[in-house]
RNA sequence: GCCCGGGUAGCUUAGCCUGGGUAGAGCGCCGGGCUGUGGACCCGGAGGCCCCGGGUUCAAAUCCCGGCCCGGGCCCCA
């Protein structure tokens, strides 16, 4: 055991079928992205580290991972991409015309205790819009994420919630920052007597009043609640009255698309950059979250840029990955036939790698193995799962023809090269 | 940072409680049975500082202490 050592904590080597499912979650995510017209945006996995310090607080900090580089810049292993996606679109890309559609595939870091369906090397699955103020923008991700995710066969459903009847109302009633991410803190852990308890001891009873009412009234409600609030919520009535309108037709439009979703009054996602709505992506049978994202409008200018609308989700493959891998699901693999070359003779490799060839123009996965030994050979191939060997020797440069041997059959042919593609076709095509 | 569990061959592990003899097994790997025909089968082989250090003992994989590492739970989760 300690001749070769492990990878460090809360890291993973992915060999064999955990290799195969991780390459095929990323290639199938890259396809459904790409279906629904998502450019692809590839930032680093370092950052300076004032890229998070920026929008994150002191205890987001220790769990980072950040150094000092050889020229003493303060670099940090990026704990999501999203800031590196702002980042790189202002400045690349806030020319482009919007709305601007990107995903990404990104490898994060978070140093923290791991556990269960959690590492401190982690890959998440992203998707954002940029510029695009309507709920149908907060659509497009959620349809895309959940084509994806039907796709995989991972049953799912999603809880949205809204930040912004708490924050504009808190806005209303003057609570100061640190106070209202407190209470939306209290709210995201099931602590609601807490934040009512705060907001009764230093805004009063009217703020804890209303707070509760927004916390206890049905999303369908919220509008003649907020009406009725007009004096005390004065200008902000509008906005909030704007969200509950946004919020129900994002509902709305979701469950006509036949995604299954439920409005959650204390889903608020932490202290994050959110701004209005924000969801969650829950996979049927496990407790964990396999993904969360929402809209966090302006963050733009946090870095310096023009306000801009945003939303985006984040996947964490890692959970993903888990569900399947609890569900059994087993990557569709390639055809594969093995080519033996018996001798390592110009001629006959010459043959074997044309015969490959074809078999790759067909979507067959071929190889070339150089072997003297047909048993040998045929031993590797089976124990290998093989379907098919073509056999190329001396005979075979001879006659012109090469053989063909069914490995699961074991029956064997002879046939001219040319004739391989055709072959192979007419008898792996419903594998393919 | 706190709590629990674990570390024996490439992998999965038995043995540990109740100390004792060259530390076993299954899978995998290599070779042979078989110099142009595989899987199954048979035969053989390689591969272990039993995590590290210290202690107790005539004797430690086994008991005790310390350390390192890993997993799981709490906290946290951008």
């Amino acid at each position: 055991m300690a001749k070769f050592s492990q990878p460090p904590r809360g890291t993973r080597d992915f060999v064999g079928e955990d290799a195969e499912l991780f390459i095929d979650l990323v290639s199938k995510f890259t396809e459904i992205a790409r279906l629904n017209d998502f450019k692809p945006i590839i930032t680093p996995t370092i950052e300076y580290f004032d890229l998070f310090a920026k929008k994150s607080g002191v205890e987001i900090v220790q769990s980072m991972y950040v150094f000092r580089d050889k020229a003493g810049r303060n670099i940090a292993l990026r704990p999501e991409a999203t800031a590196s996606v702002i980042r790189a679109y202002l400045r690349n890309l806030h020319k482009e015309p919007k709305p601007l559609n990107l995903f990404y595939v990104a490898q994060c870091f978070r140093y923290d205790e791991p556990q269960r369906g959690r590492y401190r090397e982690f890959w998440q699955l992203g998707l954002e819009i940029i510029g695009d103020e309507s709920a149908a923008a907060d659509v497009n991700i959620l349809y895309t994420t959940s084509e994806y995710l039907n796709y995989i066969g991972v049953k799912h459903f999603v809880q949205i919630g809204n930040v912004a009847f708490y924050r504009s109302f808190m806005d209303s009633m003057g609570v100061n920052s640190d106070d209202q991410d407190l209470v939306l803190h209290y709210i995201d852990k099931g602590l609601f007597s807490n934040a009512e308890k705060l907001m009764l001891e230093k805004y009063g009873e009217d703020a804890s009043k209303v707070l509760r009412e927004l916390y206890y009234t049905d999303v369908k409600r919220l509008s003649e609640l907020i009406n009725g609030y007009g004096s005390l919520l004065g200008e902000r009535c509008s906005k909030i009255s704007r969200e509950v309108e946004k919020t129900l037709s994002f509902t709305d439009a979701l469950r006509s698309i036949g995604i299954d979703v439920e409005y959650s009054p204390s889903l608020v996602r932490g202290l994050a950059y959110y701004t209005g709505l924000i969801y969650e992506v829950k996979a049927e049978g496990l407790d964990l979250s396999i993904g969360g994202g929402g809209r966090y409008d302006g963050l733009t200018e946090v870095y310096g840029g023009p306000f801009e609308y945003s939303t985006g989700i984040a996947l964490g493959l890692d959970r993903i990955m888990m569900v399947l891998k609890e569900k059994g699901y087993v990557v569709k693999a390639l055809p594969r036939v093995i080519v033996i070359a018996l001798e390592s003779s110009t001629e006959i490799y010459r043959a074997a790698v044309s015969a490959s060839r074809t078999l790759h123009s067909s979507g067959i996965a071929a190889r070339v193995l150089s072997e003297p030994r047909v048993s040998k050979a045929l031993s590797y191939a089976s124990r290998k799962g093989y379907l098919y060997a073509v056999i190329i020797g001396r005979r075979e440069i001879e006659t012109q023809l090469v053989t063909v041997k069914d490995l699961m059959k074991g029956e064997q042919a002879s046939l001219h090269i040319s004739e391989l593609a055709e072959y192979f076709k007419q008898r792996l095509l419903d594998l393919l």
